[in-house]
DNA sequence: CCACAAGGGTTGCGGCAGCATTGCGGAGCT
DNA sequence: AGCTCCGCAATGCTGCCGCAACCCTTGTGG
């Protein structure tokens, strides 16, 4: 699950970053509009958090800007701008949520729930693979409805993977599963999660392999 | 136990959930309607109290309108439009029980128990862990059969572990069981709540145990 | 069939973030 | 006044995870 957070007040946005962060939850953060359309460009974000008072304008234009390339991710604006003329214009112009300033990260977390419920894309809300049972969004595994308990991020590769099960997944699709922009690792850390999760599953018999595809990426097979 | 109260005197509605938290009892509460409306959406409450004389509106007209975003939700009419003929209109509106003020607290709860007594949904009336039987509605644990008394909070974090017993609890879950939107926590009085509840159930003998899944949450498992 | 290189697998180590524990003091109840 | 509850913070501890060293596997060229 990856975000982009599109926010001018850096520590507001910190804490929010590792808030989410406890969730599972992946974020990329900008301040200015023009990074966040070339960002949305590169990656696909599960959702768009915004703010409304941007240094390079309203935040508000970059909805139908967004959606002009195609693109129907889940928007929650987050805004002091939080009159009922206010809402009702964010939510015209294609927001799927609409949060007045200041609130609870709890109540920012139950939005962004029931804004991916009702995304069709992400019909992920359960990923079965072998014998396991994943849920993202509570970030718990059970194998044969047994819990599983993984550290996070060894959990954020298994999830990673068994989303797309039977498909060969690229090394940078997972690193951008797991790590954002700021968190660079320069070693084999994925490798490290890679041969650690490999063990655990071997250890529960959970009913899938990890493969390598060489040069590319990994594979997830049911066995 | 959760709740919703909506209501627009301030002075009783303190006064309510005051009274309704020694009986651990959570109460969200809120004066208008279109924020009752929100609440609902991202919250799932056990069991709503409803005034009628709202400012922006009958709060009847919340009735139908919960109603058709499918929850069936206990709702509890509490009003001094007290007349008969006044009754059986929010009755016939889809409330469970109509209460006029003023009332007396107990009979409020003896009303809340019947009500959620007859919820399917609560089949949680008696949850069973280990060797413990906790009764949430009156607020009891008994230790094969032997009464435990535990502080309210204590009470309510193991309540909302033994109810999702061998699954992991999110600590986020955890602390919306136990504290409501204006009593925010910025200390680890969860975790100094899990250590102390630890302790006891070590010296009761409980049958469970409390295990921590690092940067997620909890998980309680029977022996 | 061997040499070599490059990518991947595994594992121990150490820093540090998150958790456990506990004493303190204020608040509320009796 | 004395009690318990409970939020808070200080302290010590645990285990995650990034890192790097080393080994294994695969592929290529001679």
């Amino acid at each position: 699950m990856r975000i982009l957070l599109i926010e001018d007040e850096r520590e507001l946005a910190e804490a929010l970053s590792a808030a989410l962060g406890k969730h599972g939850i992946v974020t990329d953060h900008t301040v200015h509009l023009v990074d966040a359309v070339e960002l949305t460009r590169q990656n696909l974000y599960d959702a768009i958090l915004l703010d409304r008072r941007l240094p390079d304008g309203e935040g508000l234009s970059f909805i139908p800007e967004l959606r002009r390339t195609g693109k129907d991710t889940p928007i929650i604006v987050l805004t002091a701008r939080n009159e009922p003329k206010e809402r009702i214009e964010g939510l015209d112009l294609g927001a799927d949520d609409y949060l007045g300033k200041p609130f609870l990260v709890e109540e920012l977390m139950a939005r962004l729930r029931a804004v991916l419920r009702r995304s069709p894309e992400l019909a992920e809300l359960k990923i079965t693979a072998g014998r396991m049972v994943i849920d993202p969004l509570h970030l718990s595994v059970t194998v044969d409805a047994v819990p599983l308990d993984l550290p996070r991020r060894e959990l954020l590769v298994l999830a990673a993977l068994a989303r797309r099960k039977e498909q060969t997944v690229l090394r940078s699709t997972l690193e951008a599963a797991v790590y954002n922009y700021e968190e660079e690792i320069q070693s084999n850390a994925l490798d490290a999660h890679i041969s650690r999760l490999r063990k655990r599953l071997i250890d529960v018999g959970a009913g899938v392999a990890i493969h390598n595809i060489r040069g590319v990426g990994y594979l997830m097979k049911e066995e």
